[in-house]
DNA sequence: AACGTCACG
DNA sequence: ACGTACGTGACGTTG
């Protein structure tokens, strides 16, 4: 017996783009998407091995494809959004593989993919040559017979698996044959391709009428004779007859195609041998290693030792951590629960320990705190770990400062790519050894046994998993150039965000809960003015009620749609002031509600009760610049340009005895622009610490410096901000309210005056296009991909991002450095002085009364000493007794 | 879970 | 003829 494999080109990597394999890995030095690519090659091969078919045939849909089922009803697909680009992109090039591997693949003018499939199905398979179609798609299923299987890839517990649907499978699922399917689907319809069916009947009543009358034609009959209603009831006999010509065309269109002429036979789809060098070449381009290994197509190159290297070890079970023959370094994974403790700062309790030596992994249940403190504070024993500024709070808390850590596999991970993939565990392993390893943890998998005996072996394959992360990602980070910046500003640093968030900031509840009601109270009062001035009570909360009563109820003009309907936001709001008396108020109500709910509500449940201070996450592992970013609660967003706002601020004070010192880069971000572009006019500006804004002015406009106006002024501070975040004429147009052709003429002005920063954008995004990445001053590197988009505007905000990020990065570069020397120089001093906060260019302390003017010295010099820029680095410190007298 | 909105640098 | 400033996180509504 023959078989043939047909797969369902569009489905499968529709499939494989989205979960299969999930992550959405970079591979390729240029940063290009190639999840789909990866993963529909690992689901064919698969199903190469488990099929073994004799004929093989890859359909796709055509752009013309749906078009016929359109012209008989032309809500079919209509809402379907378009294909994401990253996974359009993969298309051509999953066609470019599949050719290299002689592997027919097919698209037809006017004929979607699974008409191909049906009709080769269809035509092809007879009891001697048994089809095979692979897809995602169970709409497929219409097409089984005894000679006609489905399989559909599925994934279960991180593993791809095959669910194969024969025709037993479908009489027993769905109480039907397939060509019951087709009926079944003209009655209930599909919302994913949007066939109506019957409004009104699901798949319950379908099935049980299908079950009666077979067929929708003999349903009909049935129906028309039955104008007693005896075998229907009225409601639902109604709904069929009014819907009949919606089941009917719902019929035609859900039925696959299986009479499509088809440009070849059988013989033409046999399987023949690969075009190996040129499948070499391109797994190479895509870095498909694990394929590259899999089928031996390495050449005589260095064939990697550790071939034989399986990934498993044995994991040894002690009682104690001394009874672990450590040496100087120590690949560990602290193993943690869940621990409601209202007091702890990281609400987590630590129930095991693994560690990797030598060739095997050691695990101790429950391990004595001393002996972790011993361990763990000993500076001759380098720490290499997973995410270690948890660890480093949760000892903390527990009095154990971790001491020489050496490295951090989810930081390595981050600083190869920032972008916006996690850098957990499992996707850290997938990246770097290709494995999935939550498939290899029985724990992970439906649990029938007792757990006890897994724990040792999961933690075991998780220190498996970091050591050997940590050699691959190490010998990636020298390769890229970026090993200095990992290990002496990003190592350096996990020490410095734990004791922040350790550290915490101090916050008077009854203050904050004062304010809360002042806020209410006034809440209250708007909300009633303003269901007055509606005439009306709705949810001004509710953009879309408020849109509805701003819109059509008052009529106001200026209506802007968003994808949900009207748009309310400031921008739209204060256009409308002078139109209706209801609009300023609509504004208060947005700028209290927002202080309640996100500052005042959201705030005191994170006041913890033991220190009274909020400890929020510094996160150094999200942004794609190099930013820290803070969660629970973000402290990075504090209110503070209007004064209704700051107000929230005065509830962050120092302890009693002690005092703030807080700390501001002055334009940190223009100085670094100036310095990276080489820009004369600009250095000089800030060699000279002129008003940047005021400077930039009387150029821009050509007037003398002390001849510029407040409003010239605000209007270059808003040029230099756009130019930063790589402007466009219709974006300073909106910023300052004016048209986009004098915004157009300000920027020309602008880069004509500061040539050296026109140079440099064009040098950033010409070598940005065609390296694939951006780098900063430190060597932080970020992958464009969207350069090589083909959406125009997705290409132009790879520009903009290829501009801004060696500014906003080495401006956080910066920062990092300087709080990696202020930490090591009061540690140092001995003073009593905690770094508490970092805003992204503002550093905070908590330092006693008495020795503020030593740990501002120290402060201020390590910032403004940071980095050797072409221009100072200014710095601006300020006292407080609150954060709201800071500046 | 996605969206709109708005707080920060 | 499009629809745009860069980087974040939290909240409330809606589906």
């Amino acid at each position: 017996m023959e078989k043939l494999l047909l797969i369902d080109g569009n489905s499968i990597m529709n499939r494989a783009f989205y979960g299969i394999m999930s992550s959405k890995m970079l591979t390729t030095e240029n940063g290009k998407y190639t999840n789909a690519l990866y993963g529909f090659l690992s689901i064919l091969f698969k199903n190469l091995e488990e099929v073994d078919p004799n004929y093989i045939l890859v359909a796709f849909d055509s752009k013309t494809g749906a078009n016929v089922r359109k012209q008989k009803y032309e809500g079919y697909k209509k809402n379907r959004h378009k294909m994401p680009d990253e996974l359009a992109e993969q298309m051509p090039e999953i066609k470019d593989i599949l050719k290299a591997m002689n592997i027919n693949f097919l698209e037809m003018e006017n004929y979607e993919g699974d008409d191909i499939l049906g009709s080769c199905a269809k035509q092809f398979s007879n009891s001697d040559v048994k089809a095979y179609i692979l897809s995602g798609d169970r709409d497929l299923f219409q097409l089984i017979d005894e000679n006609i299987v489905v399989r559909i890839p599925r994934t279960k517990m991180g593993k791809t698996e095959t669910e194969i649907y024969d025709l037993n499978k479908v009489l027993e699922e769905y109480e039907m044959s397939p060509a019951g399917l087709i009926e079944l689907k003209a009655l209930m319809g599909d919302s994913s391709d949007e066939i109506p069916g019957v409004p009104g009947v699901g798949p319950k009543t379908a099935t049980e009428l299908l079950k009666e009358y077979k067929t929708v034609e003999d349903l009909y009959k049935a129906v028309e004779l039955d104008t007693n209603c005896e075998k229907f009831k009225p409601k639902l006999r109604e709904k069929l007859i009014e819907n009949k010509n919606l089941a009917e065309i719902s019929k035609e269109i859900g039925k696959i195609n299986v009479e499509a002429e088809l440009p070849f036979s059988l013989e033409d789809l046999k399987i023949k041998d690969w075009d190996r060098e040129e499948v070499i070449k391109l797994f190479k381009y895509y870095r498909f290693n694990r394929f590259i290994e899999r089928f031996n197509l390495k050449e005589n190159e260095s064939v990697k030792e550790k071939d034989d290297d399986v990934f498993q070890i044995d994991t040894v079970v002690k009682n104690s951590i001394k009874d672990i023959p450590i040496e100087n370094t120590m690949i560990y994974y602290l193993e943690t629960e869940k621990d409601d403790e209202e007091e702890k700062i990281i609400k987590k309790k630590i129930t095991g320990i693994g560690i990797y030596e030598n060739g095997k992994a050691y695990y101790v249940k429950n391990p004595d705190l001393e002996e972790l403190k011993e361990i763990f504070e000993n500076e001759k024993i380098e720490k290499i770990g997973y995410n270690i500024s948890e660890d480093y709070v949760l000892l903390r808390q527990n009095g154990i400062k971790i001491k020489s850590i050496k490295y951090d596999i989810e930081v390595a991970g981050y600083d190869i790519d920032p972008s916006n993939v996690k850098h957990k565990l499992p996707e850290l392993a997938m990246q770097f050894l290709d494995i999935d390893i939550n498939s290899l943890i029985p724990s992970k998998q439906i649990n029938l046994f007792d757990t006890k005996e897994d724990d040792k072996n999961e933690i075991g394959l998780y220190v498996l998993a970091i050591k050997k992360i940590y050699e691959e990602t190490r010998k990636k980070l020298e390769e890229e150039g970026s090993l200095k910046l990992f290990e002496d500003i990003e190592i350096p640093l996990i020490t410095v965000l734990g004791e922040i968030q350790f550290n915490g900031m101090l916050v008077d509840k009854e203050e904050l809960v004062n304010f809360g009601k002042e806020l209410k109270q006034r809440i209250d009062e708007l909300t009633q003015e303003i269901y007055k001035l509606a005439d009306e009570e709705f949810n001004i909360n509710s953009t879309q009620q408020l849109g509805t009563i701003l819109f059509e109820k008052l009529k106001l003009p200026g209506a802007k749609k968003n994808k949900k309907g009207y748009s309310t936001d400031v921008a739209v709001l204060e256009k409308l002031i002078l139109a209706h008396p209801i609009i300023e108020k609509i504004l208060e109500y947005r700028t209290l509600t927002k202080l309640n709910s996100t500052y005042v509500e959201g705030l005191v449940p994170y006041i913890n009760k033991k220190t009274g201070r909020i400890h929020s996450y510094f996160h150094q592992t999200i942004t794609a610049t190099g930013r820290i970013s803070s969660t629970e609660p973000n402290l990075q967003n504090i209110p503070s340009r209007e004064e209704i706002g700051r107000n929230i601020k005065k509830a962050f004070k120092p302890e009693e005895g002690y005092v703030y010192i807080d700390a501001d880069y002055s334009q940190i971000e223009l100085r670094v622009l100036a310095s990276i572009a080489n820009d004369v006019n600009m250095i000089n500006a800030f060699k000279n610490d002129e008003d940047i804004h005021r400077e930039v002015a009387s150029r821009v406009f050509g007037v003398p410096l002390e001849e510029v106006t407040k409003e010239q002024r605000s209007r270059a501070k808003a040029v230099n901000f756009g130019i930063v975040y790589g402007i466009t004429d219709f974006g300073l147009a909106q910023q300052i309210g004016i048209g986009r052709k004098e915004a157009k003429q300000y920027i020309e002005s602008y880069l004509e005056k500061y040539n050296g920063i026109k140079e440099y954008m064009e040098r950033v995004t010409e070598k940005a296009k065609e390296t694939g990445y951006v780098e900063t001053s430190f060597g932080r590197r970020r992958y464009i991909p969207e350069l090589k988009s083909s959406n125009y505007m997705v290409r132009e905000f790879g520009k903009r991002a290829a501009m801004n990020t060696p500014i906003q990065g080495t401006a956080a570069d910066i920062m990092k450095i300087a709080m990696n020397t202020v930490y090591r120089k009061l540690q140092e001093s001995n003073l009593d002085a905690k770094i508490i906060l970092q805003v992204h260019d503002e550093l905070i302390l908590e330092v006693k009364e008495e020795q503020k003017e030593e740990a501002e010295k120290i402060l201020k010099e390590s910032m403004e000493n940071a980095t050797k820029l072409q221009v100072p680095l200014k710095v601006e410190v300020t006292y407080a007794k609150s954060w709201y007298e800071a500046k």
